[in-house]
RNA sequence: GCGCCAGUAGCUCAGCUGGAUAGAGCAACUGCCUUCUAAGCAGUAGGCCAGGGGUUCGAGUCCCUUCUGGCGCGCCA
């Protein structure tokens, strides 16, 4: 477990809190406790590698000028036994401070001795948490906005398990309901117009109009001929539902899979509905005076958890929403013994993130285990126009007119450089691109030139060998001292990325790790230095490929030895 | 009308719980390969952080307000 950072963080502030009740203690202060403040990285490297506020946010309590303050502090602080070995006030009264060697040595250790658990935690202590994710409705190819939720939940399931969580992907299915019911009649029109002529129904507007409707009325077709049309209409549509749903999701499975995707489960709906997890989930809210009837629907009552106004359970048909099964599946994600639940939702949905808490709390669960995600639109732009229509279908971009195009590695990748609620643009000509900007080859090349340096030395019989500290002491170049804070921020970086549900904190991390190694190797070579530096550098080149590594396995991005 | 999200360089976006002179990439211009991969690096130029108030030692960051954009406000999901 790497905690460097932390660990060096938390002594320097126990010897901030000591020399601070040491001079208090001579009576230079009177006896107050500490206010909190902050230890931070400075922006400017001339500010030292933390600086500390303590000063400035004491002034007021303490009667005295910052500065004076910072003063009496650095006369009583000791440095002995934490990280650093110098502090300076500048500025209004910033304590700041500067690493002493131990530091540096260390962390190179630390990934060594780590290796691919470098970066891991026990900051999420195991919990169990489930992340649910793209769950597009099985009537129809998904789009492009399940393309970015696809890559955004399976990359913060990877940050998450390396935080030390529990990790479980799910797929909820929607095979019940009114969508489905749409999809039996739309198949039945495209069924029956195939066989009988296209004015042999009246194919409804509200129906699913794509093209992939009449192929699978086709597919059924060519299989089983016109075996249906003595049917009733009831009949038809389940035969034809139950032909064409399990195509809808074997196709999907397979894009999945294409963009690296695989699920621990894929959660039918309809066992909701068979199991009476639905009915049990309303009598509950029932027995909890949370329902009420009208018009001959049973309604929730939302506005008593503070909605704008009360949500049908149960319509006038009889049938029960979507609402009211969405209740009974997050009740029997909790019952499965989930103690976090992540949904990844499209923005349009964000007036059901409210309600869906709400009603958790009217089943006796708490809403705030739930963490919704809302996923702001994403815009196709190529040659720096909006794309909306695939070129090949004329339809709305799918996700697998998207994987057609664009490399796993590039899709992956980029849609996780923007945080989830930003609206982003996703640049095809970028994407596509093998050759130069790419950013996801920005980083692919730093590793392969890793291991083209690993391999000329290979060529002149070097292997890589455990460094003496006062060998590791020999990295002291600005560019190799800052690589070398920055591997060190990394298991911290996975930690806060996991605690904002952001992995996009991870990639951006990358990228940085990879300009800062492009800057090293530009101005420090490991190839013909003498034997001690070259060893020592080749340990910091050999640290940036683990993470390197770490990450790109995280994101399921492939990792080239050469380019 | 009400609600949610946003507005930072020409473009796409960072800016961690308020901290010191606001950053990166792209596009433009100038340099760097007889030496570990130039898919790289160094440099120049580019800003009233949408506008206006406020809070405080200190605001891109917090509060109020105006403007602009996206999305919601179904017995759809």
């Amino acid at each position: 477990m790497s905690r460097i950072v932390s660990a060096a963080v938390e002594r320097l502030r126990d010897a901030i809190d000591a020399a601070f009740a040491h001079a208090v203690s001579e009576g230079h202060f009177p006896e107050i406790s500490l206010p909190d403040y902050v230890i931070e990285i400075p922006a400017e490297r001339e500010h030292g590698d933390f600086a500390a506020n303590a000063a400035m946010v004491s002034a007021r309590a303490l009667r005295l000028p910052p500065r004076k303050i910072a003063e009496l502090i650095v006369e009583h602080i000791s440095l002995n036994g934490t990280m650093f070995d110098r502090v300076e006030i500048a500025g209004p009264g910033f304590l700041n401070f500067f690493l002493s060697n131990e530091f540096y040595v260390e962390v190179l250790k630390d990934v060594r001795t780590l290796g691919e658990e470098y970066g891991h935690s026990d900051y999420g202590q195991g919990k169990k948490v489930m992340i649910e994710f793209v769950s597009a409705n099985p009537t129809g190819p998904m789009h492009l906005g399940n393309a970015r939720g696809g890559a955004l939940g399976d990359c913060l399931a990877g940050v998450m398990d390396a935080a030390g969580f529990d990790v479980w992907r799910e797929f909820y299915v929607n095979d019940a309901g009114n969508q489905i019911e749409k999809f039996g009649y739309s198949l039945e029109g495209r069924y029956l117009q195939l066989l009988l002529g296209e004015d042999a129904v009246e194919f409804q507007e509200d129906w699913y109009q794509g093209e992939d409707i009449t192929e699978l009325a086709q597919k059924y077709i060519d299989k089983n001929g016109n075996n249906l049309v003595t049917l009733s209409s009831d009949q038809r549509r389940a035969v034809l539902v139950d032909f064409a749903m399990p195509r809808n999701l074997e196709r999907m499975k397979e894009d999945l899979r294409k963009y690296r995707i695989e699920y621990d489960k894929w959660f039918l709906e309809s066992t909701l509905h068979n199991s009476g997890a639905v009915d049990e989930t309303i009598e509950l809210l029932t027995k909890n005076s949370m329902t009420y009837e009208k018009d001959g629907a049973i309604w929730y009552k939302a506005t008593e958890k503070g909605a704008e106004k009360d949500e049908v359970l149960v319509r006038q048909n009889g049938h029960p929403t979507y609402f009211a099964a969405d209740i009974a599946y997050h009740r029997n994600k909790f019952a499965r013994g989930f103690e976090l639940l992540i949904d990844i939702w499209g923005a349009d949905h964000h007036g059901h993130v409210a309600r869906m808490k709400g009603a958790l709390d009217a089943v006796g669960e708490n809403g705030d285990n739930l963490k919704v995600i809302l996923m702001q639109l994403v815009r196709l732009v190529k040659d720096g126009e909006p794309v909306r229509m695939s070129k090949r279908t004329g339809k709305a971009i799918q996700l697998r007119d998207l994987l057609d195009e664009v490399p796993p590695d590039a899709a992956r990748f980029i849609f996780n450089m923007r945080e989830a609620n930003s609206q982003m643009e996703f640049d095809l000509d970028l994407a596509v691109q093998q050759d130069n900007q790419n950013p996801v080859y920005y980083v692919q090349y730093a590793h392969a030139r890793i291991c083209s340096i690993l391999k000329a030395l290979a060529a002149e019989g070097i292997a890589p060998r455990e460094c003496t500290d006062p060998e590791l002491d020999l990295l002291s170049t600005p560019e190799e001292r800052e690589l070398i804070r920055h591997i060190a921020s990394y298991t911290g970086e996975i930690a806060d990325a996991a605690r904002d549900f952001e992995p996009s904190r991870v990639t951006r991390y990358v990228i940085t790790l990879a300009t800062l190694f492009h800057k090293f190797y530009n101005s420090c070579r490991v190839k013909g230095e003498i034997e001690g530096l070259a060893q020592a550098r080749l340990t910091l080149c050999l640290s940036v490929q683990t993470i390197i590594r770490n990450v790109l396995t995280m994101f399921k991005i492939t990792i080239p030895e050469s380019m």
